[in-house]
DNA sequence: ATGAAAGCGCTAACAG
DNA sequence: CTGTTAGCGCTTTCAT
């Protein structure tokens, strides 16, 4: 920057000044300076830019794992909307782990990145005191709520009521719903969507079977679904619709209704909810509900940009929108 | 740091000593040092850290897409083998885009990160001297050899080999591949793991038939899977083993394959490669290879580090081992 | 075995 | 509109 200044025939502060676009400025001195940038191939340092101004332009992502396609999806939108935004992402994988989670709120206080956006599936309310802090901080889910940063949130109850209502208004007369939980005051994600199919049932005055909500055992794989479906065959109980939990459970539901030589959609119409890629290329293609990982992508990088400015925002909650994807497993009806 | 060092009655290069592990050091020094860092919750500032000794603690990972199962899965192993060495993993994610991976090398001179791992995709020949440098640089894959870098790479005439040879020992007479390219100069990954598909059959005395070799026409989707044997069931092709590109054309594969009531394996053996997380879980579970991701993740990790203290390494391969993992859809036959 | 001093390359008041 | 100045918080010779 020296070099660039003696070239240019001005002050160091002036390059420095150039560099931020400050206003006041002769067209003919930004001019000077900018061919001094160019014949010494000048690039700004980006240490000492952020020892100095107090911001590195990266934002830490802490997800659980980019195995899960779910996550890794959403971190591709997140690093698009960072860099839309002249920011990097780096990415934390946590694996479940309350170790790691933590580790890397810890890691904030070394300031290697301006803020967090994080999916905390495995801390617990013991730990929320260590989220207290002046770094800026957003929370995907709807895990620990009473942090004081915001949270971003999918209207998990909502896309279960739609989707279920979806199939009542398709004429199905028995209605699954496959990786559901009926019972549980905890708000997790499958609680919550369970909860939105109930009030659709009970809002067309159809009765809750409990024998029609089955809950995963392990991990939410496409193998669980196709467990889930075989041993509800078994039982007798044969749907003509089915919510799935999410596509990767819709998967194994759909394989094993194939393989038990069922029609889609004429014999069971099968919904789900993620719109992982994979959705379009199955066969049949699946309907499934985009959580609108795009939105919730820029509000939690926007959150944090604000936050770089003006400090932690307080706890609150920023919904995305979601939108059904209607495709073979269950096409749209007319209404 | 400050701080720290008065309350502990020392001199601020002390404590920066203690913190570098300093050898020579008095136990009750370091002792006053600990006490004074707890005490005060003291967490060093990496950006100061960084600006001062060149370091940053952060590599860049450029990939094409974390939609990508096969990338995601990487770049998960990648993350994993920079933090247990105490790194930071920065994801650029290119979209296949020349402009991306072009940009992602700039960045470099912006000395936001340590190092560069990538993937190039979309780059061409014309763009290797901006290759050139003395950043720690690491190629992932075959392309733009006369970079002078390490390149990490995976055996793949081997892999394409080993998997016919398979089938071959497995009985089957008739063997396709799925994804593969025959003729062809340039080095990609189909071509690599087509070659070593004919190097097998031919070792085995047997012709290559051009119409068993079947290639993708667009992305390595499993939908692309699916047209490709309905396309070969049409012509009348009728293998007894599928040798598939990757994981996600197999899926695609396997699914038609059950539509048409084929029987796998009795019918059909299928094998492929990537080893993705979800080839556990379909039905049948397929029988894959596994590239050595893990590997690879540190063989890239170690060069980078190794460039971060000696400099730019020259050209050169790091290979990776591979493992097939027989499942369902094609056991290991007993030698 | 410890301390003093000199910056790393840049930004941000503030003065002119 | 441009230049001067004072550091950001740490590491790193080089003395002692």
């Amino acid at each position: 920057m020296q070099d660039v200044a003696r070239l240019a025939g001005v002050s160091i502060s002036s390059v420095s000044n150039y560099l931020a676009d400050y206003p006041y400025m002769k067209p003919i001195t930004k001019q000077h300076i900018q061919e001094a940038i160019d014949a010494l191939g000048y690039v700004t340092n980006e240490r000492a830019r952020s020892l100095r101004s107090g911001r590195t332009g990266l934002i830490s992502l802490s997800i659980p794992s980019l195995t899960q396609a779910y996550f890794a999806e959403l971190a591709e939108e997140i690093i698009a909307a960072a860099r839309r935004r002249g920011y990097g992402i780096l990415i934390e994988s946590t694996g479940f782990s309350r170790d790691w989670e933590l580790a890397s709120v810890a890691a904030m206080a070394r300031r290697a990145t301006d803020g967090l956006i994080m999916s905390p599936l495995a801390m617990e309310d013991s730990d929320i005191p260590r989220l207290r802090g002046e770094f800026p901080l957003v929370l995907l889910g709807e895990r620990l709520f009473d942090v004081p940063a915001p949270h971003v949130l999918v209207h998990n109850v909502e896309v279960g009521r739609a989707l279920t209502e979806h199939l009542i208004a398709a004429g199905c007369e028995t209605i699954a719903f496959l990786g559901g939980v009926l019972e549980s005051n905890h708000p997790s994600a499958e609680v919550l969507r369970t909860k939105g199919y109930v009030q659709a049932l009970e809002a067309a005055g159809r009765p809750v079977r409990p024998e029609l909500v089955r809950t995963l055992v392990g991990e939410a794989t496409s193998r669980a679904g196709v467990e889930l479906v075989e041993r509800m065959v078994a039982e007798g109980v044969k749907p003509d619709g089915v919510v799935c939990y999410s596509d990767l459970v819709a998967f194994g539901v759909v394989r094993q209704l194939r393989e038990m030589r069922v029609r889609i959609p004429d014999d069971v119409r099968v919904v789900s909810i993620d719109n992982l890629d994979e959705a379009q290329y199955t066969m049949p293609s699946l309907t499934s509900v985009e959580l609108g990982r795009r939105q919730i992508a820029e509000l939690a990088v926007d959150s944090i940009l604000k936050q770089v400015k003006e400090g932690r925002a307080p706890a609150g909650e920023l919904y995305a929108d979601y939108e059904i994807m209607y495709r073979e497993s269950s096409p749209a009806v007319g209404s």
